[in-house]
Parts: structure tokens; C-alpha cells; sequence
DNA sequence: CTACTCTCTGTAGTAACTACAGACTCAAGC
DNA sequence: GCTTGAGTCTGTAGTTACTACAGAGAGTAG
């Protein structure tokens, strides 16, 4: 018997994928372009298998460039972990990196909004900040 | 005498806006049409000001709408510290969130580039964590 | 006069979607 | 048989905040 297949509407509930979402990603050819049952896109397991390791690769953050190329990695197989896991280690360096610079915004914004909230201000820390009166 | 100005290249050294940048703010309005000596723009001390206002508002993370709202709130003084400050407030738990999701993302980057790094496994710890095959 | 730097306008590209418009198809209900 | 509604199709445009040109003009140093 033939695998069961799916509709665009059925894979993206099962997926957590936007329909739309999942068009574009065969259209940059992220996913192979799709059979067709009549006019519409049918999806069978590896369909679904392949756009889950494209949402978690994108749940972790890695960008659509990336995750291409850990599709061909995984589809390599097991030779290909220390080219992934140097993919990773890479993303990790950057994801650091930008939770650094939101820990400094929030450090600064923390700061100003509690001085607003303490009330005993001259003018307005946040406002002063903006405008450069202050260390920071 | 007339106040001192500056070309746009010396403003971009000054606030460390980029030039085309500065262009980009005029355009879509957040910085005012600046004038011209000749056929060069032309800017002064409250240019530089309003421009180090901005500057420091997107270090913050703050978007150029919020931005827009809070050279408003600026220019009518302290009697807006409040709107001001819940700008802010939103803003840092939005910031707050973001940090969130990145921290996810680095745990589970960390843990599998870790795995990775041991060597003892049968197969590629990222590879499977994408395939979904782990919890994660 | 030439070379170099700066500036000008205007347009297009980037990342990763998201949001339509307008048309078609299919199944269910009456 | 007809209508209604949901789902799908293609194709295009909008989003955010810039960045990167192309091609031309202007000002300065040697």
C-alpha cells in the first residue's frame, strides 16, 4: 500500500509550521517542491521528518543558510558530526553574544525605569539618558 | 556669530551613524531635512543632539517607532517621564524575553556541542536532536 | 590639470517570513 | 442541483533597519 499522505493544511497543524511558511520554504528550495495529488501538494513521512529538523534547526536559531547545511550534513550521516557540531559551536558563540548585548540593554533600561518609578527625580532619567546627561 | 556646522561625514565620525544611515533617517523622516550649504548638508549643535538621542535609543534595542514616540515625549519635557517610562517597561520585557529564547537556544546548543565533544556516542548528538529523536 | 575625497540622488539588496488578491476545488447540507 | 464554507493555488508586495551600490558633481591638494 502507498504511504499515507498529507495536505499543506494538515502538515503545518502537525508541524507548527505556517502554510505559507512551509510554500516559501519550497520556493528557496529548502524543501523539495512538493507531489501534487490534482493541483494540490501532497506530503508523505519524509516530508514531515524534514520540515521538523528545519523547525528545530530554526527553534535553535540557526539561520535558513545553515540549516541547508545541516540537511546535507544529516543526510551524510554520522560522518559529518564534528562539521555539525563546529556549526553549532559557531551559533553558540553568537547567540552568547547577542544575549550579552541584551543583558546590557536591560541592565540600563532596569535601571532608568526603577529611577522613574523611585520619583525623586529632577527631570526624567530616561528622557536624560536618551539625551546623553548621564553615564551609560 | 552663527552657530558652528558640520558636513555629514564629520556628524557620522561624531555620533558614529553611519552616513548612508543618516540619509536613511532623513528619508523616512525621523531626523528633519537637513539644510544646505550649497548643495551639502548641513547640521548643527541640536542636529548632533537629536542624532546622539537616537543613537542611544536603538543601542537600547529601541525600535525607530518607539524612537519616534520618545523624541516626542522629549521635546514636551518632563511632564511625559511617565509615558516615557512605560515605553520603557514594555520595551524591557520584550527584552526580557528575548533573552529568555536565547538562553533556551544556548542550553540546548551548549548541551549538544558538549556531547559532541565527549565522543562517546553512537551517533551525531546535534544530527539527532534535530531529527527530533531526543527530548529537547 | 589631475587625483582624491567627499557628497549627492535614487534604487536595489538583505533575512525570514507574512499578508494579501483573485481564482479554483471539494465536501457537506438543503 | 445549488450554495456555502473551508482549504488550496499562484503571484506579488509589505515588513525592519539598514547597507550597498551606480553614476554624477564638487571641492581641495599638488
Amino acid at each position: 500500500m502507498p504511504s499515507p499522505t498529507v495536505t499543506i493544511g494538515q502538515l503545518s497543524r502537525r508541524s507548527g509550521v505556517n502554510v505559507e511558511t512551509i510554500r516559501y520554504y519550497e520556493r528557496i528550495g529548502l524543501l523539495p517542491v512538493a507531489l501534487r495529488q490534482g493541483r494540490y501538494r501532497s506530503y508523505d513521512g519524509t516530508d514531515v521528518a524534514r520540515l521538523g529538523f528545519v523547525r528545530r534547526s530554526r527553534e535553535l536559531g540557526f539561520s535558513i543558510k545553515v540549516v541547508r547545511a545541516l540537511l546535507d550534513l544529516a543526510a551524510g550521516g554520522h560522518e559529518n558530526c564534528a562539521e555539525a557540531r563546529d556549526l553549532a559551536a559557531v551559533h553558540l558563540r553568537d547567540v552568547r553574544a547577542r544575549i550579552a548585548d541584551l543583558r546590557r540593554m536591560e541592565r540600563t533600561l532596569a535601571t532608568t525605569v526603577r529611577a522613574c518609578d523611585s520619583g525623586d527625580n529632577a527631570g526624567c532619567p530616561l528622557i536624560e539618558t536618551l539625551e546623553g546627561n548621564l553615564a551609560g
